[in-house]
DNA sequence: CAGCTCCGC
C-alpha cells in the first residue's frame, strides 16, 4: 500500500487534470509516448540493456529528485494553505462518520467492511476512490493523500524540533532526597500485593514461621541438588579457565540518542530548597522532561480526539499526563480521567505517587481499582487501573460514559486486554466525539498505533535514560547456559563496580546456574572480589525476592539471575550490565487441537532492546548479547507476537459478545487473531450454551459473562445451581484458576510430599475433588499457613484462591445462584462435566488416552493423584482441566467420570456428531450404517464412544 | 513416570 501511495503522489504532475486525463487513456488501453523517464518505466514491459537500465536509473533518480525538491518546495509555500484544506477535508469525512452515526452499528460494521479494501487507494472499475465511505473524484483523492502526507510530514518536523529546542535533563526524582525509592515502592507494593496483610487474618507469628519453612526449604533444594548436576556440567577442575576460557564480544553499537541526552541533563537545575513537602514535590514534577510539552500536550488533546504518545521511560508520562488533564478542566462535570497499566503493582505504585504530588489522600481523588482491591470512592477522577480492569467496566458501562479521556499506558506490551480494549476504545470513540484518547508507545510501535487510529498524531516525549553499549559475540556458542556464566564471571573479573543482569528462561536454568556459579567461585576464593548471586522468578517466595533490592555490599558484586519478570514486571537499582542469551519461554496455542505449549524460543528484537535498556536505568550501562550482530539482524523478528495471536479466545470472546459486538470477524484488532481461533472459541461458546444457533448470546452466556473466569469454568459454576453444590464448585473453580502451583514437591521431602498429597486423593475421587478437599481442609485449619506447610501445599496459591472464590462467592448473588452446599460428590462431578464435557478423553488399548472431540493422543500428567495411587487403574473415561504440550502430551487435572453423564448433560455436543461437524457436513439426517461407516475417520466421537459404553 | 515464561479479570 505504501509504495502504491508513494507513486500516485511522485507521478502526481502540477496540472492533476492531465495525470487524470492520461491514466484515462490508459485504462482505455491507448498508447501514449512516454513523457518522462519515470513513466517510460512504467510502460515499457519488455527487459531492458543493464546499460540502459543505469542510465534509465539515473534520470529516473534525477527526475525523481526533482519531484521531491518541487514538491517540498510547494509545500513549504503552502503549508498553512494545506493544512486548512486538509482541516476543512477532514471536518467532511468527520460529517460522515456522523450520518453513519446514526446507522446501527451492525449495517455500520458492513458498510465499513465493504469500504475497507477500498480505503486509501484501491480504485473502483468506473475510475472512483473512496476515502473512509466518501467518494472522490481521482484528483480529489490525490490531493486529500497528498495533503495529508505533508500533514504528517509537518507534525513529524514539528515533533523533531520541538525536541531539541525545550529538552534539558532535570534530576531523576527517584533519587530525590524524600522522593520514591525504588526499593521500598517496591516492598510496599509486594506487601499489599501478595501478603494479604491487609485483611488482617493471618498471624504474624505463623507467617514468619513458614518464611523461615520456606527459606530453609530453598536452600535445602540448592545444595541438595548439587552434587548430580555438576556431573552434567563438567567444571570442577576448571577454575581457571574463567581466564583462559573467554568469549569474544565485538561492540557494535549504542543504544538510543542517549549520550546527548545525558550530557545536557549534567546541567544543574538548581537545589530547590522547598520549606514544605509538597512544594518540593510540586517543584520535582516541574523538572521532568515532559513538563516543557505541557501546553502543547494540552493543545493537542484538545485539538485531536486520539493522540499517541512516545514517552521513553522516565518522562514521566504515567504521573504527569493525567494531572495536567486534570488541571485543565478535563474532570469537570463529574467526569474521570483513567489510565491503564498492564500490571497491578504499577496501578498502585503510581496512584500512590500521584496522590502525594497532589497532596491527597489515595482513594479520594487519586485512587486506583485492580481486582480484589477497589481503592476509588465518588470522588475519584484520576483512576488508574490495571487493563483488564477497564475492560470490566465496560461490561457496566458500555460507553464509559463517566470517562472524559481514557489513557492506556505501556500499550506496546499488547497484552490480550491491552490489545480488545484498543479495539473497543477505538470502536467508542466514533460514538462519543468528546472522549479523548490517549495512547502511550513505545518509539518502534508508534507508527502503527497511529495507524490504527486514523493516522492520529504522534507527540515525542524524550525520556531520561543513560547509554547503553551493546556487545555482540563473535562466534555463535552452542550453550548458551555456559556461556552467560562465563560471561558474568568474565565481566565480573575485568568490568569495573555495578551489578550483573542475567536472562534466563526458566526456574530450573536458574536453579542450575546457581549451583554452577556458586561452583565455580568457590575455588576462586580471594582471586576474585566476592559474587552475591540472587535467583528472581515468580514462583520464588516472596522473602526471598526481596533479597535482590537489597544494596549490593561494598566491594562485592550482586549477580541477579532473572526470567522475563525483569524485562517489564520489576525494575532493579545497580544493574549496569546485562547479559542476553536472547531466549525466553513463551506460550503457543494451537487453535486446531486445542493445545497450549511452552516453548524456549528466540525474543523479538523489541525485547533484545528492552532487555538492554535495563542496563541503563542509573547510569551508562553495557550489555552483551550472546548471539552475533548477524543472528540479531536476521534471526530475530522484530516484535513480539501479540498475545492475541497466540491465545484461547473463548473469553475474550465471550467479553465481546456481552458487550454487544456480534460481527467477531470485524472487530478490529490491531494485529486479528487467527480466524480458526475466533472460530474455535465460538464453537466452544456455543457447545458451552453461552451462544445460541445465530451466534447470541444466550442467558446462560450472560451469567457467565458476570465471572472473571475462564468459559469452562464459568459453565460449570453456573451448572453447579441445578445440581445444588455451587459452594463446592466455586472453590474447585478458585483452585483451577490460581494455576498449578498448589502442591508443592521439594526435591529432598519427595515422599513426604507425595504422601501429604495422596490423603487428599483418598478413594480416587479425582484430582478435581482432592483440590476441594484441600481447599475445606485448610478453611477447618483456620487458613493456617502452619497447615499448609506441614501439608506441603503453597501458601500463596491458596491465598490466592480464597480471593477468587470470595469474589466468585459475591457475584453468585449477582447472576441469581443460591449458595447451596452438598455432599454428593457425584453432583459435583457432574457439574464439573457440565463446564468441561469438551475435554474428554479415553482410554486405548495401548494405555494412552484420545480425546473424544478431537483425536488426539494425551497422557494422564504424572503430577496427577490418579497416578500417584500407588495400584492405580487408568480410567476409562476422563475429563482434564487442560492439555499441556511439554515432553509429551499431557492432561492436567483430571478426573475420572462415567461416559453417560456425556450423554446425558451434552447431548448436543455427544449424540451429534460434535458442533462443527454437524453445521458443515452432516447437516441432513443420515442412516445410521452409512453415517457410521462414512464419519467414523473423522470424527469418532459417537462411534467410539458407542464402543466404549 | 514430569515441571512452573509472565501478566490479568
Amino acid at each position: 500500500m505504501a509504495k502504491q501511495f508513494r507513486k500516485k503522489v511522485l507521478s502526481r504532475e502540477d496540472d492533476e487534470d492531465e495525470t487524470a486525463q492520461n491514466r484515462k487513456e490508459k485504462e482505455r488501453g491507448v498508447k501514449r509516448q512516454p513523457t518522462s523517464p519515470h513513466e517510460a518505466n512504467d510502460d515499457d514491459d519488455d527487459g531492458s540493456e543493464s546499460e540502459q537500465e543505469r542510465l534509465c536509473d539515473q534520470r529516473e533518480r534525477e527526475q525523481l529528485d526533482r519531484n521531491i525538491r518541487e514538491r517540498d518546495a510547494a509545500a513549504t509555500r503552502k503549508l498553512s494553505e494545506q493544512k486548512e484544506a486538509f482541516a476543512t477535508r477532514r471536518s467532511n469525512i468527520v460529517g460522515d462518520v456522523e450520518t453513519l452515526r446514526k446507522v446501527s452499528r451492525q449495517e455500520y460494521l458492513k458498510k465499513r467492511e465493504a469500504n475497507k479494501l477500498k480505503e486509501l487507494g484501491e480504485s473502483i472499475e468506473d475510475g472512483e476512490y473512496l476515502y473512509k465511505g466518501v467518494k472522490l473524484t481521482e484528483v480529489e483523492y490525490n490531493r486529500l493523500s497528498y495533503e495529508k502526507k505533508i500533514y504528517e510530514l509537518a507534525t513529524k518536523h514539528e515533533a523533531a524540533t520541538h525536541h531539541d529546542q525545550y529538552y534539558r535533563i532535570p534530576e531523576p526524582y527517584d533519587d530525590h532526597e524524600g522522593g520514591v525509592n525504588q526499593e521500598k515502592r517496591f516492598s510496599v507494593a509486594l506487601q499489599r500485593c501478595w501478603d494479604d496483610d491487609l485483611n488482617g487474618r493471618d498471624k504474624k507469628s505463623n507467617q514468619f514461621a513458614e518464611q523461615k519453612a520456606w527459606e530453609d526449604q530453598q536452600i535445602g533444594k540448592a545444595t541438595l541438588k548439587f552434587g548430580s548436576k555438576n556431573k552434567r556440567r563438567k567444571c570442577d577442575e576448571e577454575y581457571d579457565f574463567v581466564f583462559e576460557d573467554q568469549i569474544e564480544f565485538v561492540k557494535k553499537s549504542v543504544l538510543l540518542e542517549g549520550d546527548q541526552m545525558i550530557a545536557n541533563g549534567n546541567v544543574d537545575v538548581g537545589k530547590v530548597q522547598p520549606s514544605h513537602q509538597l512544594d518540593k514535590l510540586r517543584e520535582e514534577r516541574k523538572t521532568l522532561p515532559i513538563y516543557a510539552f505541557r501546553e502543547r500536550l494540552l493543545q493537542d488533546v484538545e485539538k485531536n480526539q486520539v493522540l499517541i504518545i512516545v514517552g521513553e521511560t522516565g518522562s514521566g508520562k504515567t504521573t504527569q499526563i493525567p494531572q495536567y488533564l486534570h488541571e485543565a478542566g478535563y474532570t469537570k462535570g463529574g467526569k474521570k480521567i483513567g489510565c491503564t497499566q498492564p500490571r497491578r503493582i504499577a496501578a498502585m505504585s503510581v496512584a500512590a505517587r500521584v496522590s502525594q504530588e497532589m497532596g491527597v489522600k489515595l482513594g479520594h481523588a487519586v485512587g486506583y481499582s485492580i481486582r480484589f482491591e477497589d481503592c476509588t470512592s465518588e470522588k475519584t477522577v484520576l483512576k488508574y487501573m490495571t487493563d483488564g480492569m477497564l475492560l470490566r467496566e465496560f461490561l457496566v458501562e458500555p460507553d464509559l460514559a463517566s470517562y472524559s479521556v481514557v489513557m492506556v499506558d505501556e500499550a506496546h506490551e499488547r497484552t490480550l486486554s491491552t490489545d480488545v480494549l484498543l479495539g473497543l476504545l477505538k470502536d467508542i470513540a466514533r460514538y462519543r466525539p468528546d472522549l479523548k484518547l490517549i495512547i502511550s508507545s513505545a518509539t518502534l510501535d508508534a507508527e502503527k498505533f497511529s495507524d490504527f487510529f486514523d493516522s492520529a498524531k504522534i507527540l515525542r516525549i524524550p525520556g531520561r535514560r543513560y547509554p547503553v553499549d551493546i556487545h555482540y559475540m563473535e562466534a555463535p556458542q552452542a550453550d548458551y547456559l555456559d556461556a552467560a556464566i562465563v560471561a558474568a564471571l568474565q565481566v565480573h573479573v575485568t568490568q569495573p563496580p555495578g551489578d550483573i543482569l542475567v536472562f534466563l528462561t526458566g526456574q530450573e536454568e536458574i536453579e542450575t546456574a546457581e549451583e554452577i556459579f556458586k561452583h565455580r567461585t568457590r575455588g576462586l576464593g580471594t582471586k576474585i572480589s566476592e559474587l552475591i548471586i540472587c535467583p528472581i522468578y515468580a514462583n520464588l517466595p516472596t522473602e526471598l525476592q526481596a533479597k535482590i533490592f537489597e544494596p549490593t555490599p561494598e566491594g562485592a558484586r550482586k549477580v541477579v539471575l532473572a526470567t522475563n519478570i525483569a524485562e517489564t514486571s520489576l525494575t532493579i537499582d545497580g544493574i549496569k550490565y546485562v547479559i542476553d542469551p536472547g531466549f525466553s519461554k513463551m506460550k503457543s496455542y494451537n487453535p486446531r487441537s486445542g493445545m497450549e505449549s511452552l516453548q524456549v524460543t528466540p525474543i523479538s528484537k523489541a525485547s533484545s532492546m528492552q532487555r538492554a535498556g535495563r542496563a541503563g536505568r542509573t547510569g551508562h550501562g553495557k550489555c552483551f548479547r550472546l548471539y552475533t550482530s548477524y543472528n540479531y539482524d536476521s534471526d530475530l523478528d522484530d516484535s513480539t507476537v501479540p498475545e492475541v495471536q497466540r491465545t484461547n479466545l473463548a473469553n475474550v470472546v465471550l467479553t465481546l459478545k456481552s458487550l454487544g459486538i456480534h460481527d467477531l470477524v470485524n472487530f478490529e484488532f490491531m494485529d486479528p487473531p487467527p480466524c480458526e481461533a475466533l472460530l474455535k472459541a465460538l464453537e466452544l461458546l456455543f457447545a458451552l450454551g453461552a451462544l445460541n444457533k445465530v451466534g447470541e448470546l444466550t442467558k446462560v452466556g450472560r451469567r457467565m459473562a458476570e465471572f472473571p473466569v475462564d468459559p469452562m469454568l464459568s459453565k460449570m459454576i453456573v451448572a453447579s445451581d441445578k445440581y445444588k453444590c455451587s459452594d463446592e464448585v466455586i472453590s474447585i473453580a478458585a483452585m483451577l484458576s490460581t494455576g498449578s502451583s498448589i502442591f508443592y514437591r521439594p526435591k529432598d521431602k519427595q515422599v513426604h510430599a507425595d504422601t501429604a498429597r495422596l490423603r487428599f486423593h483418598s478413594g480416587n475421587v479425582g484430582d478435581h475433588i482432592a483440590l476441594l478437599k484441600v481447599y475445606n481442609a485448610w478453611k477447618e485449619a483456620n487458613y493456617s499457613t502452619q497447615w499448609c506447610y506441614e501439608n506441603y501445599i503453597q501458601v500463596r496459591s491458596m491465598k490466592r484462591a480464597r480471593d477468587i472464590r470470595d469474589q466468585l462467592e459475591r457475584l453468585l448473588e449477582r447472576v441469581e445462584i443460591k449458595l447451596s452446599s452438598s455432599n454428593d460428590l457425584e453432583a459435583i462431578k457432574k457439574a464439573v462435566t457440565s463446564g468441561f464435557f469438551p475435554h474428554c478423553s479415553r482410554l486405548q488399548k495401548n494405555g494412552s488416552y484420545r480425546t473424544i472431540k478431537h483425536p488426539h493422543t494425551a497422557h494422564i500428567h504424572p503430577s496427577s493423584g490418579i497416578m500417584a495411587l500407588e495400584h492405580h487403574v487408568l480410567p476409562r473415561c476422563v475429563l482434564y482441566h487442560e492439555l499441556v504440550l511439554t515432553t509429551k502430551e499431557y492432561m492436567r487435572q483430571v478426573t475420572e467420570i462415567k461416559p453417560e453423564w456425556l450423554v446425558e448433560i451434552a447431548p448436543h455436543y455427544y449424540q451429534l456428531n460434535g458442533v462443527v461437524e454437524e453445521d458443515y457436513s452432516t447437516s441432513k439426517k443420515m442412516p445410521r450404517g452409512k453415517g457410521r461407516t462414512s464419519t467414523s475417520k473423522q470424527i469418532p466421537n459417537l462411534v467410539d464412544y458407542s464402543i466404549c459404553v
